[in-house]
DNA sequence: TTGAAAGCGCTAACAC
DNA sequence: GTGTTAGCGCTTTCAA
């Protein structure tokens, strides 16, 4: 490797000729730009990211975190927001916090660093240890979820998917069906977008005239194994439902698989729907709930860009609608 | 955001005191520390890497190419380098290559402008064009394939599971069963990886004392849909087998589905196997092969770090044997 | 214990 | 068209 004064010796040229004939900005004769192209060339010449960053202030990457990448939720997502930052030559690196707010932490100090221009985040709970670092970088950050914090002193922009609208879609479709009890499996209450989902479940009933009984209110964590467990659970109780509304494909997953085991039977015994609709409710026909996470990458990267590349920096959110797509799993013979 | 020399006039001392107070190297008094360290905090002080860069050459940040997030085969792999990095302080950032060398080549150019230390890079086809270009970049970098080119002049290390046994597993255990037609689902034999698991199956059914018969072989391209148009063809060929070896599990699935969706029985009309061991193989209870993609990524960040942290520059390579997990699809009444 | 100064590699304004 | 020069923000040697 070298660099550009290598080269300006090499051709008998000063580094700001190199420089201009490798940029393609400023003037250059033809002939300069021929010679140095082709010494750069014999001496393996690139030029230093760290150099050119501490002048132009640019990176042309974006950070975009994700809590878990193994989970087929978020491929989507990742999707519309690649597609988006590449046509602005942007590289989209991605950074798995593994559900992680110390991970989360260190990502929000590596952009500080200005490491990268700006950062997608994604993370299963906000609160006010990562928003506060989200705010004190002032860095463009947009969330993937809707976070407006009590003093109104935010300013980042977020995108998001209306979960609680898209759980009283999975609910309303069990009740329309003509199920009376209908379970919900969700994650720890403590968490926002958990306890969102759940208020889903939990008016929706009320809406349709039905009863939303605590008691039929199961804490999985998002994993197939708990969708299993609660199942089991589900299954022993006193309190049998004939609907199950799961906050994620993994845990209706799980849900059916203890059935699997246990000989009973989806849709007849138990109507199941799922959420995220991933590529695993069409491997086992789940009805799912479609949550448009390729609109919503697509939209968070837009919304970067706006701020890198036209400066706007007023606060902007937008609001996205989910989707019902109904599979074997919650209508018989269908 | 501000940088040491405001810290500096702030305090009253000289940027490099206020430098050696921030990064606790060479000598600064408690006193002066205190002061420095308030006065940062105020500020809301952050380092810059690109000016950090520029001095130390080195970013902590370990580029890890993959073809394909969305396939789960590589889940295990992020997870291993991932632990091993972290141990070292390193940060792990994930670049979606999309199965496409254009993207290849510009992830190698970002790492041989030293945007990170080092890069686990994973890839469908290894070609002149990209081992050309890693070759040249210079820079540590492992592949998680084996790749010797003809000239022998590679100086990079690789960590690859030994595909070709993991087919030759997967075939003798259906010869095992006394299957004789065992057909083979791959991707395009033009592909270095692909060829190789052909291979196996090849030689494979040789050992077996059976014969190798080019029309059982059907190319995909190691999706879900590839599996269920293969499986389409076989069914209607004129030489229908009843084994079944897909060089995924995913087209494995997609073999399996094509068979729900026509009233055919699996393990009973067409024993299966796939290779991977994802998640899906014990979601559907395929019979598939553990590439023990964890142990490879491990290997991979652990080669990486002994070329940044101990300096190695001599070659390394490291086999991991795969193995075969016995599941439903493969024999009947399990 | 502190400060001055050079330098990492590249950019860009300005002078020639 | 080309060269000189002054930074970008931090590190580190050396002198004080």
């Amino acid at each position: 490797m070298s660099n550009i004064y290598e080269i300006a010796e090499k051709v008998g040229l000063s580094p700001s000729t190199v420089a201009r004939a490798l940029s393609g900005r400023g003037y250059c004769s033809s002939e300069s730009r021929r010679k140095v192209l082709e010494a750069a060339k014999e001496l393996n010449y690139s030029p230093t990211h760290a150099a050119k960053t501490l002048k132009s202030k640019r990176t042309n990457k974006i950070l975009f975190c994700i809590p878990d990448i193994y989970n087929p939720f978020y491929f989507g997502m990742i999707k519309g927001a690649n597609d988006v930052l590449e046509e602005y030559g942007y590289y989209t690196l991605l950074c798995h916090t593994k559900h992680n707010i110390e991970e989360e932490l260190k990502m929000i100090d590596v952009l500080r660093e200005k490491y990268g221009d700006g950062m997608i985040f994604v993370s299963f709970h906000f609160c006010e240890e990562n928003i506060g670092a989200v705010n004190a970088s002032e860095m463009p950050i947009v969330l993937t979820n809707r976070y407006d914090s009590p003093d109104g002193n935010d300013n980042f922009d977020y995108v998001y998917v209306d979960t609680y609208m898209g759980v009283q879609l999975a609910t309303r479709h069990l009740a329309e069906q003509g199920h009376r009890k209908i379970a919900f499996i969700g994650g720890s209450l403590d968490e926002q977008t958990s306890f969102e989902r759940y208020s889903g479940w939990k008016d929706e009933l009320v809406e349709s005239g039905l009863n939303p009984d605590d008691e039929l209110v199961y804490e999985g964590d998002y994993t197939i194994e708990s969708g299993y467990s609660c199942a089991e659970r589900i299954v022993k109780s006193s309190h049998v439902p004939t609907g199950i509304v799961a906050a994620n494909d993994l845990m209706a997953i799980g849900f059916i698989r203890y059935c699997d085991d246990h000989g009973i039977r989806i849709p007849e015994d138990f109507a199941v729907v799922g959420m995220d609709n991933t590529d695993f409710s069409t491997v086992i026909r789940l009805t799912s709930i479609n949550m448009r996470q390729e609109e919503i990458g697509l939209n968070a990267a837009s919304l970067l860009m706006e701020r890198i590349l036209e400066g706007r920096t007023c606060k902007k959110t937008i609001r996205i609608e989910p989707k019902l797509v109904v599979r074997e799993s919650s209508i018989p013979g269908k």
